[in-house]
RNA sequence: GUCGGCAUAGCUCAGCUGGUUAGAGUAUCACCUUGACAUGGUGGGGGUCCUUGGUUCGAGUCCAAGUGUCGACACCA
């Protein structure tokens, strides 16, 4: 023992043997503990969960993506969720964590298209079954890594249930839902504008699309009237007309220049008095010649640039609803990735031959084809500049809406896509929440929820992917290999939705009989008289994460089977709030719709994790740490505590190192208590005042402790049921219990400590690392196992906590406690203050008085001497001379000091407080003298008032006695 | 632009239905290498509760306006 603090051994404790504290490194070293306990919970299969006659506790995953690594976000939100499910599993209930992965379309798309690029294959020379085959070669080389990793962190999730989005389960709940919702009539196919994206040449949810600010450019564009106009003209009072060498003109401002060659309008406010003389008027398109006319519409917006807008129906929503509204052409320029299409020249050409244009006003289009489209914005805006059609270019800062995944800006694209019906879903999903079935940690979100909810609309839920869930939908068609059969009221082209080809063929046949009269058709596989060619869409990644916490126990596929009887509805949700929409609302939809409950009851929004600046963490910057190398630094414990520290719900946490290194220093701290008391020599002796006394308290103020966390876990404080435990640990057990339990030294060598001392701080060690536990598994594991001999297979895991209610008689007790406390630091203040070393002894004197309210803590002296290393504890009516006094309570208390006295110190030490009581005392009687407050004030707080009168009186007059004897 | 949240110690945050001259962790300062732990011990200092007005006997807490900040949604081409 002697040699310990020399020591730089970090080997772990031999957990069943090795009783012995002595042998115990002084520094906790987690590296190996932690890879030990959790192949131990492994091997007995302690994550693993089965239907029984328990309470289930469940939590599903928020799947990250099958080809992620861990970030720092995924450690908080794992971490709390390990947390909440072991904190359920040590109360008894059948805990069961179900892990699994998302396919995440897109971004996985994305990755294996950069890898084929790499390897210079290009995914347009691939077939979809031959992409597929890459695909799924990359998930299972890439799959399941971040699970992995989970583990080092900790996770208790039952891996055997773990699920993908994409397994057979998974796929054919997807399918079965879509068909079922198809039949239900809430899924129709049609053109829409839809937000596309050109980089991954797929449509997106309007959820998909994020905006962000960019310094632009404001384009004002002369249009020129192509109507004859008389010498005459007058433009009415209000005009404001633009004219020049070339004739009269509008001024259109735009940011997307490129887009004119869409235009088939010009659009002005009908209220608009500086544009009136356009009413009824044609204007020309400048470069392309276009001669289009000029349309009325409250929509526009007078204020804004010149008030008159371009319609462009095939590119820009509003626009598009304008094309509705007065029946306009939608001219789309662009190609699918977004470079300019072929149609303009063409178009451009058809325009010309109508009315005859003067070339003043034209620019070829032909150079324009196969552009990109920011390059010919730059281009045409030159061309438009030298060409005397333009009128300024101003500055603009506007926000251009991009693509979440791919970060391109979105094209807005007509195009046939198929979409779901939100109205029916967003009425059952939005009451459970707003009246609290489903509860929102923090409850703000309930706002942005309801919010979003109100003003849905349909989802476009079909992605011009391979990687993914293909759309169960087929198209009845002629059979290639025979000659075309046309004829009147076949069903070429209708679609059959169903949840195979061969449904499709039934369904198609009993929905339209006239397919039985054709002759079979000839070639292979066409024994029927018609094909059926299934849709190349895939489905939104989301249309598959919306079903999970109902496909994960397969409640789809099998509706009302023992799993999803039992498991569903789940506990609780831990997600970030940025999919809110993308997944928790569509959840909620699912959950109604399929089981006709809610799919979780609590919802717990996590922050952000950002940097001690708060910047966002990427990799950009540089600022996020790999969660591994600080597992390896700090543990797992650490790191979790580190996290959880400064995460209450909703918050952003600024993640610093420190924080870790706060909880690794815990984990030392719990390390060496276990040391001191596994190091301890027992007797039989009798058990000293000190230590009885101490461990009655000490059970008392675990109840209590307990009841507070308790508290804290239902309402999802997990920060300060951390922090209350923490606290518990180091203030109240090391600090307070165990330094008044410790055996003395005497001439250099320990003494031992008797049996009922040494077995209640075992219980109580066994109790803190129980509370301890979800925070920190590890290494509550490994004390756990060392504390006492345990069973084969047996952990702390599934020990539960049980402890009495706490009594008015602790409350007493821990109350008394907390002055013993205060008396101990006043002495322990007058020794530092005096220089005294603690080894020396001191004496202490309560001053005896009428009403004095010591009664209780002479009861508990023998701590007190011991906290406070005293030799005597006298009650005396006059303190000594040359004595250091302080105030606990209304007693007074004074150590005698002789020659170590500073009278001028402690008169001033004396005159401040004295001051500080005199300003109190004042403001409590001008409260009582406040004829207002006693009437009005409950009669509880008045009297509170008058004790607090009282008790400063009575001190006051303490230490003006005292000062008047210095 | 609309709506919502937040503003308390250097930092990160508690502070419940208004009622001790406001608390915690951390940082900081002083002292201490003692025999579980210096990844430690002991003691201390540190606040105009964003501003202004109001309600009230009484406001960090409730109300209003303002300022700052963060977020959601909507966008004017």
């Amino acid at each position: 023992m002697s040699d310990c603090k020399n020591t730089k051994d970090t080997t772990p404790i031999p957990t069943r043997e090795g009783q012995g504290g002595g042998s115990l490194a002084s520094k906790y070293s987690p590296a190996e503990v932690e890879g030990k306990w959790y192949q131990y919970w492994l091997d007995n299969k302690l994550f693993s969960s089965k239907p029984d006659g328990r309470e289930p506790y469940t939590i599903v995953i928020p799947p990250p993506n099958v080809t992620g690594v861990l970030h720092m976000g995924h450690v908080l939100n794992e971490t709390i969720q390990d947390i909440l499910v072991r904190h359920a599993r040590m109360e008894g209930k059948n805990a069961c964590w179900v892990p699994g992965t998302d396919h995440a379309s897109i971004a996985t798309e994305a990755k294996v298209v950069n890898r084929l690029a790499e390897q210079g294959i290009k995914k347009s020379d691939l077939t979809r079954e031959e992409f597929l085959k890459h695909a799924w070669a990359w998930t299972e080389e890439h799959g399941g890594i971040i699970l992995k990793q989970l583990r080092k962190l900790g996770c208790s999730c039952d891996w055997d249930r773990t699920g993908f989005t994409m397994d057979e389960i998974r796929s054919e709940s997807v399918i079965k839902v879509f068909v079922d919702l198809y039949r239900k009539g809430l899924i129709y196919r049609g053109v829409r504008m839809v937000n596309w994206d050109p980089k991954a040449l797929t449509a997106l949810s309007d959820e998909e699309v994020v905006y962000k600010e960019e310094h632009t450019k404001l384009y004002y564009m002369k249009y020129y009237l192509a109507d004859n106009v008389p010498s005459d003209f007058v433009a009415g009072e209000g005009n404001i007309v633009h004219k020049d060498e070339k004739g009269y003109y509008a001024v259109v401002a735009t940011t997307r220049p490129e887009t004119i060659m869409g235009d088939v309008a010009m659009c002005i406010n009908p209220k608009d008095p500086k544009n009136q003389w356009l009413k009824g008027k044609k204007v020309i398109v400048p470069v392309v010649g276009r001669v289009i006319p000029v349309i009325e519409d409250e929509y526009v917006d007078i204020e804004f640039g010149t008030g008159c807008l371009k319609v462009t129906p095939a590119h820009d929503v509003n626009d598009y609803m304008l094309g509705e509204k007065y029946n306009l052409e939608a001219i789309d320029i662009f190609n699918d990735d977004a470079t300019l299409s072929d149609r303009i020249a063409i178009a451009q050409q058809k325009s010309l031959a109508e009315v005859s244009v003067s070339d003043d006003f034209v620019i070829g289009l032909e150079k324009y084809v196969g552009m990109e489209r920011f390059a010919c914005r730059k281009q045409i805006a030159e061309d438009m500049t030298a060409a005397g059609l333009m009128e300024k270019i101003e500055n603009y800062d506007n926000k251009i809406g991009c693509s979440e995944r791919t970060g391109v800006p979105i094209e807005p694209k007509l195009s046939m896509q198929w979409f779901l019906k939100m109205e029916h879903l967003a009425d059952i999903a939005l009451s459970p929440v707003m009246n609290d079935d489903i509860q929102f940690y923090p409850a703000k979100y309930k706002n942005t929820y309801r919010h979003w909810l109100e003003n849905i609309k349909d989802w476009c839920i079909s992605r011009q992917l391979w990687w993914g869930h293909r759309i169960p939908a087929w198209y009845i068609e002629q059979p290639l290999s025979t000659s075309p059969r046309g004829g009147e009221g076949f069903p070429w082209g209708k679609v059959i939705v169903a949840e195979n080809e061969e449904e499709a063929y039934k369904l198609a046949l009993e929905t339209y009989p006239i397919l039985k009269t054709l002759p079979p058709a000839g070639g292979a596989g066409e024994g029927l008289g018609f094909a059926l060619r299934q849709d190349e869409d895939a489905l939104d990644t989301w249309f598959s994460s919306w079903l999970w916490p109902i496909s994960l126990f397969d409640g789809i596929r099998n509706p009302g089977n023992e799993e999803i009887k039992y498991y569903y509805p789940t506990a609780d949700l831990v997600t970030g709030p940025d999919i809110i929409f993308f997944w928790v609302a569509r959840m909620i939809m699912a959950g109604y719709e399929y089981e006709g409950k809610m799919p979780f009851k609590h919802v717990y929004f996590t922050g952000i994790v950002r940097d001690k600046l708060g910047r966002k963490m990427s990799k950009s910057l540089g600022n996020s740490p790999d969660p591994l190398e600080l597992i390896e630094k700090f543990g797992a414990d650490g790191v979790r505590m580190g996290m959880m520290l400064s995460a209450p719900a909703g918050n952003d946490i600024l993640f610093d190192e420190s924080l870790c290194e706060q909880g690794r220093n815990f984990n030392n701290k719990i390390w060496n208590a276990f040391r001191l008391v596994k190091g301890w020599e027992v007797t039989d002796g009798g058990q000293p005042e000190a230590a009885r006394i101490a461990t009655q308290w000490f059970s008392a103020k675990l109840r209590l402790a307990a009841e507070e966390l308790a508290d804290d876990f239902s309402k999802y404080r997990l920060s300060e049921a951390l922090m209350t435990v923490y606290k518990l640990f180091w203030d109240e057990f090391s600090s307070w219990y165990l330094e008044m339990v410790k055996p003395a030294y005497v001439d250099g060598k320990p003494q031992p400590v008797d049996r009922a001392t040494y077995d209640a701080t075992l219980q109580f060690f066994e109790v803190l690392l129980k509370m301890m536990h979800p925070f920190m598994p590890f290494i509550t594991e490994e004390l756990w196992q060392a504390l006492y001999e345990r069973k084969a297979g047996e952990s702390i895991m599934q020990a539960e906590l049980h402890l009495p209610a706490a009594t008015d008689a602790d409350r007493q007790l821990c109350a008394d406690f907390e002055t013993i406390k205060e008396i101990v630091t006043a002495v322990r203040s007058v020794r530092s203050q005096k220089n005294i070393a603690p080894k020396e002894k001191l004496t202490l004197e309560i001053v005896k008085k009428e009403d004095n309210d010591y009664a209780s803590i002479i009861t508990l002296q023998s701590s007190i001497s011991k906290m406070a290393n005293l030799s005597d504890m006298n009650i005396v009516t006059e303190k000594s001379k040359g004595s250091a006094s302080f105030l606990v309570g209304t007693t007074e208390y004074a150590v005698p000091l002789g020659s170590l006295i500073d009278l001028d110190a402690e008169r001033k030490k004396l005159e401040t407080e004295l001051q500080h009581l005199e300003g109190f005392l004042t403001s409590v009687e001008k409260k009582l003298s406040n004829e207002r407050f006693v009437q009005n004030a409950p009669a509880a707080v008045v009297e509170m008032e008058r004790k607090k009168q009282a008790d400063a009186q009575q001190k006051i007059a303490s230490i003006r006695e005292t000062l008047a004897s210095l």
